[in-house]
Formats: C-alpha cells, structure tokens, sequence
DNA sequence: AACGTTTTCTTAACCGGTAAAGTCCCTATC
DNA sequence: GATAGGGACTTTACCGGTTAAGAAAACGTT
C-alpha cells in the first residue's frame, strides 16, 4: 500500500556506506571491497530498491529508451502484420539492452515530427527508429537539426545522409514480374499501397521499367490505403474489364490486401490460379491459411526489425552514417501462380 | 549540429528571469505578469525550448508514461490483429493527455511482473495496463504489494482488487452457441485459444454450461495457441470425424483461427456453410474478406483500448478500484453460418 | 507619512541519482 | 622513518527541473 519511495540514500543508510558507495556497486564500477559490495547488494534486495532510470538518466547518463512512431491510420495499423512483426524484431534486440521502446501513434508526418522532437528534448529517448519514409521527408532535416541519432528504415535515396536499413524493394518488384511474364503472363496488375510512400514510388517505378522492358504491354497499377476493402475494391476494378484486357496476374503491395484479391476473385466466379494469379507481398502467416494459398514475396519482417533495431545501438555508440541493405524479398510460389489459361 | 542543450536555465537568462519565473510561465502557475509571462515563452521560442521530462518527473511531478507488456510468442503477435487495435484505442487516449506508451513484449508473466516492477521502481511509468491475467496471477499481488496504479483487463473474478476493465465472455458464447443452436446445430464445437488465460477458462466453461443447457450433446472444446496453424489443424482434427460426428458447426477464439478453418474446411471439400458453419470471434476487417464472409462475434476493440486508457487515468487520479465492464461482442451474421444440412 | 497587502519575482532547497575530486589509512620502497 | 602509491570510501558539485519561503516594489488605507 504504502510503497514510500526507498531511494538511494535508504540502501546506503542501511548498508552503513554513503550513497556514492552504493552507486559504485550498483554500476560495477572498481573502488569497492567484496563485502561492502555484497553488503551493499544485500541492503538493496531488504529494501526492494532498484535506481530510478529518470535520475540516473538526469544525472547524464544516457537514456535506455528507443522512440518509435507509426503513421498509419489506426484502422489499417490493427490488421497489417507487418508492423507488430517489426516491433517484435526490434524489441527483441533492445530487451538485450535492457531499453525500452516508446510507442506513439501519429495521423501525420508534422505530428510525428513535433513527437519526436519532444521526445529528444525532453530526454525520453536516447534515439528514434523512423519508418515510413516518403519523398522529401521532414524527418531527415529534423534529425539533422536536433542531432539526435536515428536510423531510418527507408531506401538511402529517401532516407538523406542518416543511417538506413532497407530492403530492395525495386528488385524485388522485377523478380516478381519477371516470375509472371516468365510464366507467360503479359497483362499483368499491381495493386500498391500509399501513393504517399517513397517505397511505394519505387515499387511503381520499378514495376513500370520492368513491363517495358519485358515489352508486357498490358501491364496496369493502382495505389491503395493498405486496407482490405481498398485492396478488394482496387481488385474488383482491374478484373471487371472485358475478359481480353482483363490483367491475368495480380501483384499486391501487402498481403491483407492480396486476401481482399482472392475473395473477389471467387466472388466473381474467376478461378484462382486458372483464370488470374495472385501474388502477395510480405507474407504473413495468412498466406498460408487462405484456399488456395498465396504465393507472396517473402520477407524476414522480424530480422528486419532486429537490423533496425541493431543499427540503431551502432548509431548510439557513435558509428558514423551507414547503409544497411536486409536481404531481398523472395519469391515463394505458392497456390496462386500458374501459367495464364489458354 | 552541435544541438548544444538548451535549459531553463538559457530561457531564464535570455529573458532576463530566474529559473523560477521560467518555471512559473510554463507550468500555468499565478505569480507573473502577463508581460513577463509573454517575454518568457518568447525567449523560450526563440531557443526551441521545451521542459525535460525528465528532470521535471524527478522534480516530483507526476510521470507522463504509461506502460504496457504483452506476453504471446513474437510470432502470433504480429498476426493478431487485436492488439494492435487495442494499442491504437490505448493511444488515442494517451494523446490527449499528452502521455505515452511505454511497450514491452515479454516471454512470461514473471518476466512481466519484473518489468512492471522495475519500470515502476525505476520511476519510468506512472501507471500500467495489465492485459491476459491468469487464474491467480502474480500481477495482483505484485500491483498491490508496489502501490501502483494500474488497470487489470479482465474479468474480475481473475484481477482480485484492481480496477478492472472487461467484456463479458461468457455471456457472448452463451450467445454463440444459442444462436448456432437455434439454426439447428447439435455438434457445435470450439476452437479455443491458450488454455492458460484466464478468459479461455471462463468461455470453456460457459460453452460447457450452454451446451447442457441446450443439451447438445455432441459439444467438444479444443483449445490452441491462437495461431492460424493451430487452429487448421485443430480444425482438422474435428472435421475429420465420422460424418455422424463431426460438428456442424464451430465456434473460435479469433479470426485468424477462424480463417485458417475455413481454408482446412475447402480443403477437405466440405462446404460453409452447407456442410458446415463457422463462428469467428474479434471480427477484424478479415472476417469480411474472406469467401465466404465470416459470421462473427463482433468486438469494438479500439473501444475496449479507449475504455482501459481512460480507467487508468481514472485510477491516476485517485478514483478508487471499480469493475469497468464494456460492451458484450454482438452476434454479427454473415456468410459463414446456416443451418445444417439434413 | 506610516503601515499592512498584494503582486511579482528571486532564492535556495530538494528530487535521486552520477562522477570527479578529496580524505584516510594501509603497505611497499629507499 | 619519511614518503610515495594505492585501495576504499566519502564529499561535493552537478543534471534540469519544481516549489516553498523570502524579498522588493507597487498599491490601497487611514
């Protein structure tokens, strides 16, 4: 009930030693004999005392708190599993650390900027992992300004002169359509996410040089929120055209919304692979669960985290700017690729 | 670059003030001229000011941090969507108070109640959410035994004397089954989640007590780890009775396991809902992707956040332990429920 | 003009730690 | 036996705020 606060000065009361004694043994630091150390401990464990990370974070150590800001509207946050997945990498990296991570919500890129900078000034953070890169993002001034470290999960071209971890989203794109066109696809549709995102626009580059290189004359793209029904509804667009200009193979920005793909499929009576392919990205576990299963990029979105998270201790011990590829998404054929039908 | 710290100290001497005024202005407090008052946030602006945190939580101040450690394998997390729409109806309360989430995913509810401790020790959090209780979970004690502020989501028959904020479980499977009953249904199964967690007791005993009531007597419980493979495969080891036994209908824990039944039930040729129907529970965007759609027991999850948020503020603010109960998931009937086939 | 009130601001003592500098004592060295 | 060198602690000065108590100036009163 009660709880009265026992602070530094308790410990060392009751071990018989001044608080400077106590601070010594409780950061292993040298100039301590065994038994005071012991004693020390020994007193702290009676009283149930652990150093308050807010004074010792004051007293100008550094701060054992990573900031992580998501922008995404809450409603697609809940179902994309890319995100918890990513959490989980970068927590699992920081637990090692024995750091936490500050969580925050935001609806834009200037809130997220104003969270970020209160963050740093008011020394909750020792650093930020920053994600969602778009193109002229004003994060990268920010953390230039500030000077506070951050790694930026975002293709280096967005990303400015911070440190960055990233996928090769482009290749990635041309393997995927390559696959198709290999099969025998020409009229081939991408469903992308937010035409806002700088990966999203090198997705859509990158998928526009491969059908004209692949001379894939069909080939069409279309920018979604991520979401399921905008996924379904993006579907529903491409695959209501007359059978002959009718896209045979569909890529998808996410997985949520290759599911959302696959419904209106049968709901418009088209067979899946038989009359149109589809191909996930990411690859959650839900591409396993779906009938037929859906082939996807596949992509180690936990290790991606834990780069992300690794990079960032890198920055806070001062390495200096860097560029971290993480490996390239993989085609994994599954249920929903086959050759066009005749 | 350089960033060089500023500090109310700068602010005082750009203004022409003493430490005092500056903290005066910021904090709202009488005691100054409106002139000064101006001249101080002035200053203040100039230098990009904003008071530390931290320093102000040693001052004695309240803690603008409130915590929250989730205990499920990485891997689920990523795939449920029902945290992460927790977190984000958390969140947009948190907002308003200009408080932030303190995340931490553990491995075992001793790991927590650590963490909890030392957060809570160490000054980090002003308050907790406790989220998955166990029957006779150490985090009731622990709370208790610290003095900390928290809100226990759950039933509380399982969080002892801490406010708690809860949906009422069994009255929504009794619903469930009634409703399945009332189509026709006498095999009606469950696909439970973690057997350990105390909500999955109180749904397994509700199911078991409707079912005698109802007096179904080809009623059987399974329970899982929530993942979509578990519940194919529990799934499966249902559908694959004798056609005399096997359930005509069945109810899950999630909708992940719900889709992934789905999937097992196209893949035996058994027909949803002619053969058999399928009774999901959360009801995230998922439920209406899929073909065909998922009849489920719907959740204002997001809400179910908020309402936490707000109770722990509540508690924070010295309000005394209460039973917070928010609304029953509602029966929401879609394409995945019928009556049985004779 | 003398005196009590306010208003407005300053001082100084914390909050709970860290870290550099200082003290004391014990031992090795010449 | 005087001195230097360590080891084992203690002192003390911060870190960047808050806040109670004190002081100076402005104001109203009789």
């Amino acid at each position: 009930m009660t709880t009265s606060r026992v602070t530094i000065k308790d410990v060392a009361a009751r071990a018989g030693v001044s608080k400077g004694a106590v601070s010594l043994a409780f950061n292993h630091k040298p100039g301590l004999s065994e038994a005071t150390r012991e004693r020390i401990f020994q007193a702290a464990q009676e009283l149930g005392w652990a150093p308050s990370l807010t004074a010792r974070t004051l007293a100008g150590s550094r701060v054992d708190v990573v900031g992580l800001a998501i922008c995404r509207p809450a409603r697609l946050l809940g179902l994309e599993p890319f995100y918890m997945e990513f959490i989980s990498g970068v927590e699992s990296v920081l637990t090692e650390h024995s750091c936490s991570l500050l969580l925050r919500l935001v609806r834009s890129v200037e809130e997220e900027v104003g969270i970020q900078e209160s963050w740093w000034r008011g020394r909750q953070i020792g650093g930020s992992i920053l994600v969602d890169f778009r193109p002229d993002d004003p994060r990268v001034a920010a953390a230039e300004r500030l000077g506070m470290p951050v790694v930026a999960v975002g293709h280096p071209t967005l990303t400015g002169g911070l440190t960055s971890v990233w996928t090769d989203d482009a290749t990635a794109v041309t393997e995927a359509v390559r696959y198709l066109a290999a099969l025998g696809h020409r009229r081939v549709a991408r469903v992308g996410g937010a035409a806002a995102l700088g990966h999203t626009a090198m997705r859509t580059a990158a998928f526009d040089e491969a059908a004209r290189t692949l001379e894939l004359a069909g080939a069409r793209q279309l920018t979604t929120d991520y979401s399921g029904e905008a996924g379904a509804r993006a579907t529903r667009s491409l695959l209501s055209a007359a059978a002959a200009d009718r896209p045979t193979a569909i890529v998808y920005d996410n997985d949520i919304m290759a599911v959302a793909g696959l419904s209106v499929a049968a709901e418009m009576g088209l067979s899946v692979p038989g009359d149109v392919s589809l191909l996930a990205w990411d690859d959650s576990q839900l591409c396993r669960l779906t009938h037929p299963t859906l082939s996807a990029m596949s992509h180690d979105v936990h290790g991606f985290g834990v780069e992300a998270a690794r990079t960032l201790f890198g920055v806070l011990s001062g390495e200096g700017p860097g560029s971290h590829p993480v490996p390239t998404p993989v085609l994994t054929p599954r249920g929903s690729t086959a050759p066009p039908s005749r």
